[in-house]
DNA sequence: ACTTGACCTGTGTGTTACACCTATGTTTTA
DNA sequence: TAAAACATAGGTGTAACACACAGGTCAAGT
């Protein structure tokens, strides 16, 4: 299969296909003829798989050694179940942070509609932005 | 003042206001002695406004557009409006796309924990991963 | 055989907001 | 005046691709 066909077949863009060959994640083999890279069911099968990793959270990088350690003969299982621990209160952090700054974004909005809109001098850039309190210790 | 103290002065890196000088945020002069970045009180003035809009959520590339049109006389306020109203949508769908995220991540926690771990071989590269099933559409 | 046009290719670069590194340069203290 | 402590500029790295581009491939039509 050439890059197209293979992203295709797994549902992704040949730009995916493409990177994830660059950093090493797929490897095929070169066409001599015209130097395309050639995949086989094997890298279709690896593709499906980090796919459905990616959206269980894991990075590139996580995938890459999952595969290294099966690849080694050793079981990737338990350092999955350790990465996804890590994990999770990572996003649900990432969570809490964007909510405070859509809090942020609305209360912000909202006080707004009483300002005007200011004029540019010397000592102010934007008047909604400078006079914007940073009231986080709301509650 | 030179980087690390205008740093100090508004709370934030030193690599931080070199990076916002290297993007043209910040026009120091350079010391003929030594090749230093001095900055004066009108930079501090910036990064301190830049800190408050990054808050805010606007990103460096609307900053640089929100003090390039007070530069030129115009006010940025409707902008700034603008920019926040458009902004606002991209953060809720972020915010629900990583709680769908870590929905899947937990769902699949739990399901992990009646499954073995597998031995690698040449069908499977890690089970926990590969039999475990999308169910976006549960409700 | 040739040409047209549609499609495909690999590779280089851009994205975001900094953090880290390194070889120097400067300042302070003794 | 010499050593220690600190600061500097500029290069590179980060995540996961998307985009751009010059050129190659291939089937259909002439």
């Amino acid at each position: 299969m050439k890059v197209s066909e293979l992203a295709k077949q797994a549902g992704v863009t040949a730009d995916t296909v493409r990177h994830y060959t660059r950093i090493g994640l797929l490897k095929p083999v070169r066409n001599p003829d015209n130097g395309y890279q050639l995949y086989d069911e094997v890298a279709l099968k690896y593709l499906r798989f980090t796919q459905k990793a990616r959206l269980l959270g894991f990075s590139l990088n996580d995938i890459e050694t999952i595969v290294h350690h099966q690849h080694s003969g050793k079981s990737p299982c338990p350092m999955v179940r350790d990465l996804m621990a890590s994990q999770l209160p990572k996003v649900s952090k990432q969570i809490a942070e964007l909510q405070q700054q859509l809090s942020r974004m609305e209360a912000a909005m909202l006080a707004w509609q009483e300002m005007p809109d200011g004029v540019p001098s010397d000592t102010a850039i934007c008047p909604l932005i400078e006079h914007w309190n940073n009231q986080e210790s709301s509650k």
